[in-house]
DNA sequence: CGATTATCCTGTGCGC
DNA sequence: TGCGCACAGGATAATC
């Protein structure tokens, strides 16, 4: 499932490919793709020319010359994908955005949890991403420790709220923690000063190793960068989806606690 | 208010 | 070999 690492992977590709160039036609056939507006509203960019993507966590910010966004979130399953104008429709393609110059951009996503929509033109925060608190290549330490302050909810549960930090999901939690020698399960007011600052190093040095490898792409997880390569991070994991193999620090099998709804990997002797 | 649970959706992989 | 079903999980709404 992408995550920030993902979300980077392909932010950068589209600048590269897409940026600078204008925006011919846009075909929508995924009602759900656009649910929170009617979808001829994405034919309003017809004729903008793209000027930037930007990005807040898992969220991609497309800034057209007319000072509107078209937000983009690729949730489970979704992908965008350069294909030549004409060339076969892959399934569950939602959306097409034929470009001037460089082709098409299409958007595939066979769980449809995926979308796009467009925010009003204007500066400043828009009301839909209000939520969101800093991306997480953006926190502190000091930061981290007041929003660990006081909480009950385990760790992993806190580092996965869009609210408290933006861009982790379910891989990188578990990788982070890791990295930082803490338990997922852990209360997260419960965390130690020099904890919470491994906590921050930690999320850092395994987002940007993350993003040097162009993300994780899983067996049964589809993600692919824009021109339908997978990344290479998955090689790199430490625990994640390593249940009862030997961790790479002390040869302990990996471990899968659960908590609530939700599981994750650990090693029990590295991580306190 | 904070924490937990249900919901959305379809491809995958498992057990029988 | 084939069928049915649990599972996967990001974000949000609903509920405790």
């Amino acid at each position: 499932m992408p995550e920030l690492p993902e979300a980077e992977t392909v932010r950068r590709d589209l600048v590269d490919v897409f940026a600078g160039d204008r925006l011919s036609q846009v075909r929508v056939t995924g009602r759900r793709t656009v649910r929170r507006h009617p979808p001829q509203l994405l034919g309003k960019l017809e004729g903008r020319r793209l000027l930037d993507v930007g990005r807040h966590g898992k969220y991609l910010l497309f800034a057209w010359d007319d000072g509107s966004v078209m937000v983009g979130h690729l949730r489970m399953s979704g992908q965008f994908v350069r294909a030549a104008p004409g060339s076969a429709l892959a399934p569950h393609t939602h959306a097409v955005l034929a470009f001037a110059e460089a082709g098409e951009l299409r958007f595939i996503d066979p769980r449809t949890f995926g979308e796009l929509f467009i925010v009003g033109a204007g500066p400043g925060p828009h009301d839909e991403l209000s939520h969101l608190g800093p991306d997480a290549l953006a926190v502190s330490p000091s930061y981290l420790q007041a929003s660990l302050a006081g909480r009950r909810a385990p760790l992993k549960s806190l580092l996965t709220d869009q609210r408290v930090v933006a861009g982790i999901g379910n891989i990188y939690a578990d990788e982070i923690c890791f990295a930082a020698g803490v338990r997922p399960v852990r209360p997260g007011g419960s965390l130690k000063k020099a904890e919470i600052a491994r906590l921050a190093g930690a999320i850092t040095s395994v987002l940007e190793a993350a993003i040097a490898a162009r993300g994780s792409t899983l067996p049964d997880l589809g993600y692919r960068d824009l021109s339908g390569n997978v990344g290479n991070f998955q090689f790199q994991h430490q625990v994640y989806n390593r249940l009862g193999q030997p961790c790479p620090a002390c040869g302990r099998p990996v471990s899968r606690p659960t908590f609530g709804a939700r599981s994750a990997f650990m090693c029990s002797r590295c991580q306190r």
